[in-house]
This record gives structure tokens, C-alpha cells and sequence, in this order.
DNA sequence: AATTTTTTATTAAACATTTGTTTAATTCAA
DNA sequence: TTGAATTAAACAAATGTTTAATAAAAAATT
């Protein structure tokens, strides 16, 4: 189901990706585009019609991407709940210590984007194999019986949120760049064992 | 040591704030200001210099209101560490659902405008009461021996992201707003139990 | 108190850039 | 030789800001 992307066009995508993510849509202009991928302007529109319409692709295919690396361990059919935990935070803290934008991107342009661009979520976290654990051990009566959206919810926030929040951690902590990552490498260990203890009776 | 605003300043950024807000600093036009607050758009130059200028005025203002009311509570001298985490998981709460966009608005607009904003956390959070309780409790031997930065940073992503992936949440849960709210509230109780069995041994 | 003068506030129009998009010509590849 | 790719230039609309004229309010003068 996947276009073939001529050079060209990869070239337009992969600077316009990069300028979306770190100034936005409204802040970003074809112009810019144009020079950072070194491509004459018109092509932008040769290619894909509008501004827009290249945003929204580029949205969609990030939204999907961020989406899925979510979906796959949570869908894991032979690990535990415990060692699904640490998977997720520790390969979402990697991604986003790799493209530190993408969060409050993705946040963001949600917002103005609602419909077309949620339709990938689909059932793919609330009926998740994870989530059936979550559900099984309030079943055996350890894990305290709340709606698994709080588990869902919090995972993602331990792990999300300090990233957008980076600058103000970052000046409350007189922290560098590096110092923050740490941190955040840090986590990795401690998310798993906090939610553990959250949903624990 | 505040400035006096005449009628049209207060209209002028009362209107931009609301824009502000909901759309951010790029996708918000001195033209949509002008209509918005009903004056003429000479008026925003007359008063305010630049748009610049006057989005800087809000932000600061704004950041101002976010960080003053988590300050407020966490240096209170009378309440205990679980009291200030209710009332801050509270206040907080009833504040974003009342003004939904300000946590995308400050996260977001926090980190194209770092130095001059940012001067207003200068120490406030991490040298607080409540920072000085958690490293007694630590010091008492019943919390566990982590950095503060994870505690306070904690507190706020479970209280303010979900508010921020809003979107996403609703979608999964095909929640309305309303029920969107409810989950909210029912954080209002939750979060504080969650923080005190992250931090206990 | 009435009138004049000065200052401040408001307005419509204009200005210079910027921005997204299109056109028409040219180059390149099949 | 035909169709696709690329280019420079142009276009129209939008945008932040300024100007110059007018209205309203405040201060000064008679």
C-alpha cells in the first residue's frame, strides 16, 4: 500500500519532517522547505499539491510510526506484564531521546487534527494484550480494580511528559543537554517499578 | 509594580490570550486579535508595539499564573507531604479543565522562548517545603533515596498529561468531554495515593 | 464658565514583506 | 520525440506595521 517516493520527493518529506517538528506547521513556510531540502520551490507543490496536503502525510506517517512502536510490545504475546513495562519505557525514552521534538509535535498538531489522524488508534491500547494482563491480575485480586485507562495513561505520562517538560526540568535543575538524558536513562529502571507499585493492591 | 491597562489594552489581551491559547503564537493573526477584541488593528501597534511584543507580555503572565499556583501549595508550612500532594493535584486539576489549552500552550511555547521566561522558576520548586519534606522522609529512612527531580517531575506529568493527550484518550476510550472530566476528577483522589507508593520503600 | 489649546485615543487607508501557489519555459530521460 | 522533471518568474492573497487624518478627552487660558 506504500507510494514510491522518487528522490526528490524523499528529499521534500524529510526536510519538511524536520522543520514540522521542530517550528510547526503554521511557523513552517514552503520556502523553507524548499532550501533545507535544496529543491526548487515549485516541486513542493509538483509533487504534493499543497502544504497541507504534505503535512498531513507527514503527520500521519509519524502518528502511525509513534503509535506502533507503543502497539508491538504491548501486543507481545510471550513476554509478562513486568517485562512489557520495561520495554516500553526503555525504547520509548531511546526514540525520543532520538528525535526529542516528536512528543510535543505529536501533541500539538493533534489538537487541530482530530478525526482522520486518530483513526489509527482503533482499539489498539485498550484491547492490547497488556491491557488483558493489567485485567487478569485485578481478576486474581492483585492488582487494585481501576479502570485500565489510568495504567495506560500513566505509563505513557512517566515516560512522555518530562520530555515536553525538558525546559523547565532542565532550568529548575541548572541541568545540560547530556545531564537531562541521564535522567531520562535513569527512568528507564524506575517507570517499570512505579507502576508496578501504583496498580500493586 | 503592574502596569495600569486601560479598557482596550485589557480587550486587546484578553482577546490575544484566548487566541494565543488556542492556537499559538504563528497561527494567530494581529487581524484575528482585532476582530476578537472588537478594536481597530492600528491599536495593537499603538498599544503593544508588536505582536511579538505583545505575545511576550502573555506568556510571561501566563507562565507566571501556571508556576505560582504549583509554588503556592508546595510551600505552604502547615500542611503535611500527602496534604500538599492533594491540594496540588486539586487545584491543578480544576484549574486546566477550567482553561484546557494552557498546558499545550506553555509546554509548547516554552521552548522557542527559553531564557527570559524561564527566569521565573528560579529555585521556587526545588528548594520548596515540600521538596524539604520528601528529603526528610528519605533522611527518616520510609522514602526511597531517589533524586527530588523525579518526585516533583512525577507529580506533574500524572496531573497534566493526560490533559495533553486528551485527544487520544478520548478517542481510545470514545469518551465525550464530560466524560473526559470525570476521569480527571477521579485523578484528583488517585494521584496522591500513586505518589506515596512510588516514594515509600 | 466658556473657550481655546494640547494631548491622547481611534480610525481608515496604505505600505512593504511574506507566503502559498501557479504559469510557462526549459532541461532531462525514456 | 514524447512525457516527466525542474526552473525562474510572476501572482494574488495575507500579514505585521505605519501613516496621516479625525475624534475625544484633558489641560490651560480667558
Amino acid at each position: 500500500m506504500k507510494k514510491d517516493y522518487s528522490v526528490t520527493e524523499i528529499k521534500i518529506k524529510t526536510a519538511a519532517k524536520s522543520l514540522f517538528l521542530e517550528k510547526g506547521y503554521s511557523a513552517t513556510t514552503t520556502r523553507d522547505i524548499s532550501k533545507e531540502s535544496e529543491i526548487n520551490l515549485a516541486l513542493l507543490n509538483y509533487y504534493f499539491t499543497s502544504k497541507k496536503k504534505l503535512f498531513e502525510i507527514i503527520m500521519l506517517e509519524t502518528f502511525y510510526d509513534f503509535i506502533s512502536k507503543m502497539v508491538e510490545v504491548y501486543n507481545d504475546e510471550k513476554s509478562s506484564l513486568e517485562e512489557k513495562l520495561e520495554l516500553t519505557s526503555s525504547k520509548y525514552i531511546d526514540m525520543i531521546i532520538a528525535e526529542p521534538h516528536l512528543p510535543t509535535f505529536v501533541v500539538n498538531e493533534l489538537k487541530n487534527n482530530p478525526s482522520s489522524i486518530l483513526k489509527i488508534l482503533k482499539g489498539q491500547i485498550m484491547e492490547s494484550k497488556l491491557v488483558d494482563q493489567y485485567n487478569y491480575g485485578v481478576k486474581k485480586g492483585i492488582y487494585k480494580k481501576i479502570d485500565p485507562i489510568h495504567f495506560v495513561t500513566n505509563i505513557l505520562s512517566l515516560i512522555v511528559f518530562p520530555f515536553i517538560s525538558s525546559p523547565i526540568i532542565i532550568k529548575m535543575k541548572k541541568f545540560n543537554k547530556a545531564e537531562f538524558n541521564e535522567m531520562m536513562y535513569e527512568r528507564k529502571k524506575l517507570i517499570p517499578e512505579w507502576i508496578l507499585k501504583m496498580i500493586k493492591k
